[in-house]
RNA sequence: CGCGGGGUAGAGCAGCUUGGUAGCUCGUCGGGCUCAUAACCCGGAGGCCGUCGGUUCAAAUCCGGCCCCCGCAACCA
């Protein structure tokens, strides 16, 4: 290993409060993968992950639970590490900001951003509901000051906060980003943040005296710090950046890999709050896209999150690694399906790499007894392999420096084929039924051998256990571990005069009907046993919910809104104002005059400036409205039960 | 006119900077081979390149108008 090659990669730390889903795990995995690949080429990597455990949402979540914060966050720590420890994530550290370490390594960047007097204590304004112990915003704000929660009266109350100075830092910021063109990742993120700074930076409040479940400021412990100061700092406390100075050497940070939607905070606060404390910027912050599953937004009301635990069961770790890699160009959205999946495996890993190695060991197998032969008798179509590996390589290597997952797979699986071309048209097959063309025959099977020991090196950081697996049936040694990239394609190195190891499938392909039977026969029953814990409610609560049959009276778009209809209904009041969501769905001129059903009694809030009262019930499938319609006659106001 | 990205074979994408043959993966159809996991290899069909107009000998590519999608912001009661 080159100690001067250092290689530091992060993944977000993830809110202890969630449950490990897809998204966690095509994070992990990406920064899982480059982090193995650099450590083959011989950096020297520090690779990181963990948990954020602080916040006013985990000390409720565990008041709930009747349990104390601390214990809550022990609880669902260990089901991130259990998930990671199931794909196989090679992190080097794993943090969690309740350890010491990590609360010590805030306290030193406030003091650091102090010191160059940039935090000052002020009044944060807000208006505060006291019986949902919240403060709005005077835009969430309901006509009369109400609470938009509640309904209830707010006041305008001033509380005590620490300040950040970020507007001072404004112009640095897109000065770096702006001589930086790999600061933000993908491009078209980097304008989308551009343009938010450009709008103008505030100061941002940093400290909370509304709950205790956090940090202390140390000089005013009623104050807890922010979530967001608190979180971004673990990427320098885990190196022990204030206090480590061998782990120093790892900053600045080569990816902060993120999801599009905390992207901000990674480009516009931290680097402030770096900026500050006079640290230097990470070098690349890397925002990779959202997974929908069978084309519709992953939630929890639609009961279509995908346990990562129960994948890696049913299609294997390294399959469902691979297709997290392959299937999408990371920082695109990409669409999860079952049927995606097994075409992945079926496709690439059983017929492309999994037959390549069968059908390579088969002859050796039977031609050779199942010794390593050796390359005797050269041939001009040897270079077709050669030349390939060697493309591959150097592609794979372009690629992953930039993330390029899917390319760099795209240009290992472009050597697969040739080699697979390579063995149809050199017919080994041909060749064993002439004894004058024995030494050929041993040099066929040695160079797809051998191509096969380079491919294997090549899929090494996307599928580990696959990689060493194969290495064993062809008899090459276990050691992953090269001087630099360019040793990647040399060839040649496979001994000869080694007896092969046990054969077998590397991926069996999959029925697909068959497959898909079964995981939709198991996904059912888990809907059906969520529906039954979660969703029942008793009759008291449905009976508070009033729904009423109302005449549409009047619909007109709203300005400056995409998705919102602004109607007036008569439910027997004479007519109200509703604000819904449905523009996608119906233009003004097919609602109106139509009976339809209203939630009468739902709190008002306000959209877009226009107070709305009450809901109309529509089906609806995430993309697509259904207005929920009544026959004419029945009179507007009619209960509905 | 808030900012940005995009509309190319059944699906998903590349090509557009530097105009001239529209390419890839999957699917589909036909053929070959027999070492292999009904695999692998070869070939075919399938595209007025969103739309209207302009520049040009020539436009998917450059320019302008319009329509539609998707991000960000705002906001989905």
């Amino acid at each position: 290993m080159n100690k001067d090659k250092t290689f530091y990669v992060t993944t977000p730390i993830y809110y202890v409060n969630d449950k490990p889903h897809i998204g966690h795990a095509y994070t992990t995995v990406a920064a899982d993968v480059i982090s193995r690949y650099k450590r083959m080429c011989g950096y020297d990597v520090f690779f990181l992950t963990g948990t954020d455990e602080h916040g006013q949402k985990m000390e409720q979540s565990a008041q709930k639970q009747g349990l104390k914060p601390i214990e809550l966050a022990d609880k669902n720590n260990e089901r991130f590490r259990a998930l990671w420890k199931e794909l196989n994530i090679s992190n080097d550290d794993f943090i969690r900001t309740t350890q010491k370490r990590h609360k010590d390594a805030v306290l030193e960047i406030i003091k650091k951003m102090k010191a160059n007097g940039d935090i000052y204590l002020g009044e944060y304004e807000g208006w505060y509901c006291t019986p949902c112990e919240a403060y709005w915003t005077e835009t969430q704000l309901l006509e009369g000051n109400l609470c938009p929660d509640c309904g209830r009266e707010t006041a305008k109350l001033k509380e005590s906060s620490y300040f950040f100075k970020m507007s001072k830092y404004q112009d640095a910021i897109l000065d770096h980003i702006n001589k930086n063109p790999d600061f933000i990742r993908p491009e078209s993120r980097r304008n989308e943040i551009i343009s938010f700074i450009k709008e103008g930076l505030r100061d941002l409040s940093i400290s909370r005296i509304n709950f205790s479940w956090g940090i202390p400021m140390e000089e005013n412990e009623k104050h807890v710090i922010y979530v967001w100061v608190d979180a971004l700092t673990n990427y320098l406390s885990a190196l022990g950046y204030f206090n480590n100075e061998e782990n120093k050497k790892y900053w600045p940070a080569d990816f902060h890999i993120v999801g599009k939607d905390i992207l901000r905070f990674h480009t516009v606060y931290w680097p402030a709050m770096l900026l500050s404390a006079g640290i230097s910027l990470p070098k690349s912050v890397f925002a990779h896209g959202w997974w929908t599953v069978d084309g519709q937004k992953m939630s929890k009301s639609m009961g279509n999150a995908i346990d990562p635990f129960w994948l890696v069961e049913m299609f294997g770790r390294d399959a469902f690694r691979y297709f997290l890699m392959r299937e999408v160009p990371f920082g695109l959205d990409g669409d999860f399906s079952f049927k995606a999946l097994i075409h992945r495996i079926n496709g690439d890993l059983a017929n492309d790499l999994g037959n390549l190695v069968s059908r390579t060991i088969g002859m050796v197998n039977k031609y050779f007894e199942g010794v390593v032969p050796k390359y005797l008798e050269k041939d001009s179509i040897d270079e077709n392999v050669y030349n390939a590996i060697a493309k591959s390589a150097k592609e794979a290597d372009e690629q992953l420096n930039k993330l390029a997952y899917n390319k760099a797979l795209l240009s290992i699986w472009e050597s697969i084929s040739v080699m697979n071309r390579y063995i149809d048209e050199a017919k080994p097959w041909a060749l064993a039924k002439d004894e004058n063309k024995k030494a050929r025959l041993s040099s066929v099977l040695y160079t797809v051998l051998d191509g096969i020991r380079a491919i294997s090196y090549l899929v090494y950081p996307f599928m580990p256990e696959t990689a060493l697996e194969i290495r064993k049936q062809i008899g090459a040694d276990n050691n992953f571990n090269v001087e630099s990239e360019k040793d990647l394609s040399k060839m040649g190195l496979l001994k000869s005069g080694v007896k092969l190891g046990q054969a077998s499938s590397v991926f069996p392909r999959l029925d697909e009907k068959e497959m898909l039977e079964k995981i939709y026969g198991t996904k059912e029953e888990k809907k059906e046993e969520a529906k039954v814990e979660d969703n029942l409610i008793d009759f008291a609560a449905f009976e508070k919910v009033e729904i009423k049959a109302g005449k549409i009276l009047e619909v007109e778009n709203v300005k400056k809104s995409e998705k919102l209809l602004k109607l007036l209904v008569d439910v027997g009041d004479g007519g109200r104002t509703i604000v819904s969501g449905i523009a996608k769905s119906y233009a003004p001129e097919d609602l109106k005059g139509k009976t339809i059903a209203v939630v009468t009694n739902l709190k008002p809030a306000k959209l877009i400036g226009i107070e709305s009262r009450g809901m109309i019930l529509a089906a609806s499938n995430g993309e697509k409205h259904f207005v929920l319609e009544l026959p004419e006659s029945i009179p507007a106001g009619t209960k509905i039960k």
